[in-house]
DNA sequence: TACCAGGTAAAAA
DNA sequence: TTTTTACATGGT
């Protein structure tokens, strides 16, 4: 067991509901975060609770051998801890409008994959199809070549998918296209030629032309991984359809924005644009009833 | 039943 | 160079 001590407010279990919002199906009201992990290939279950609010703490343990420093290191990856978000709360704090979904929000914080290869990989499953309809995808893909630990489903390692066929992979919903994508990515990060994890230490430009220089990844995919995969708050993909459907509600005249719109409309919020966008979205799935969840 | 959903690369013009 | 098209699945 270890205690982790995150930068700033943090609600753990409105992070899991926003979570659980997200995904389909009905969600039950969960406190404790059972994240699937690899320790040097290994797979493990890191679980988190927060035993105390203000200031935050997380206690982190896990059902499997995990050396202290690594289970530290891995909750505060997945918890997004070295985040503040109270500079964010300030710049919102007048704003019609966020002022009162920053509120309403208080201490939420996304949850980012364990590794970057999934969170890419999670990318390709969402280019185009619902979310729902990726998030099924991605549950054969890991039910067929990921393992189950406890109740609970690893990701496959980029070895293991690099040594799939595509038209294995395709076999679980992807379109043959999108299977030639994770395929090829799962080589590159498997023999060593392709290190996402480097895009860790750099800047968000670099890091955006790290992947994509790769087949399959474009400035929406690229985009999309920085916020979500590697938590740079300052990232929106502008023209994502989602992102453009809600700030189209929260922020424009009510219908869809264009992307030169979005940008316009997240310029007063920088460097927190893709924090607004990620409150403005989770807002928008709760007051939905999405994933069985709600909020007043 | 269609049509749309948190795009991308390749073909066609 | 710019515009069109194929792609896969789930929800409405």
């Amino acid at each position: 067991m270890v205690l982790v001590h995150p930068a700033g407010p943090y609600d753990l279990t409105l992070s899991l509901k926003v979570a659980g919002a997200f995904s389909p199906g009905p969600s039950a009201a969960v406190s404790a975060l059972r994240a699937p992990a690899r320790v040097q290939g290994a797979a493990v279950i890191v679980e988190v609770r927060q035993t105390q609010i203000e200031p935050p703490v997380l206690r982190v343990s896990s059902p499997q051998r995990v050396g202290r420093d690594r289970l530290e290191a891995l909750a505060e990856w997945i918890t997004l801890a070295e985040l503040d978000l109270s500079p964010f709360y300030a710049l919102c704090e007048g704003h019609p409008r966020l002022g009162r979904v920053t509120r309403l929000l208080h201490g939420l914080k996304h949850f980012r994959p364990t590794s970057v290869f999934e969170m890419a990989v999670i990318a390709i499953t969402e280019q185009q199809i619902s979310l729902a309809a990726a998030y099924r995808i991605r549950e054969r893909l890991v039910r067929r070549f990921g393992q189950e630990v406890g109740g609970v489903w690893v990701f496959p390692n980029p070895e293991r998918l690099s040594g799939a066929d595509p038209s294995e992979l395709a076999s679980c919903g992807l379109s043959f296209r999108k299977a030639e994508y994770v395929s090829e990515l799962a080589r590159s990060v498997g023999d060593g030629s392709l290190d996402l994890d480097s895009m860790k230490a750099m800047g968000d430009d670099e890091a955006r032309a790290l992947i994509m220089a790769r087949r399959g990844f474009g400035r929406w995919s690229a985009d999309y991984i920085l916020v979500r995969g590697l938590g740079r708050a300052d990232v929106v993909p502008a023209d994502d359809l989602g992102v453009r459907t809600v700030l189209g509600r929260a922020l424009g005249a009510g219908s869809r924005m264009t992307a030169a719109e979005v940008d316009h409309a997240l310029l007063p919020f920088r460097p927190y644009r893709g924090l607004v966008t990620f409150y403005l979205l989770a807002h928008d799935r709760l007051s939905r009833g999405g994933g069985g969840a709600s909020i007043q």
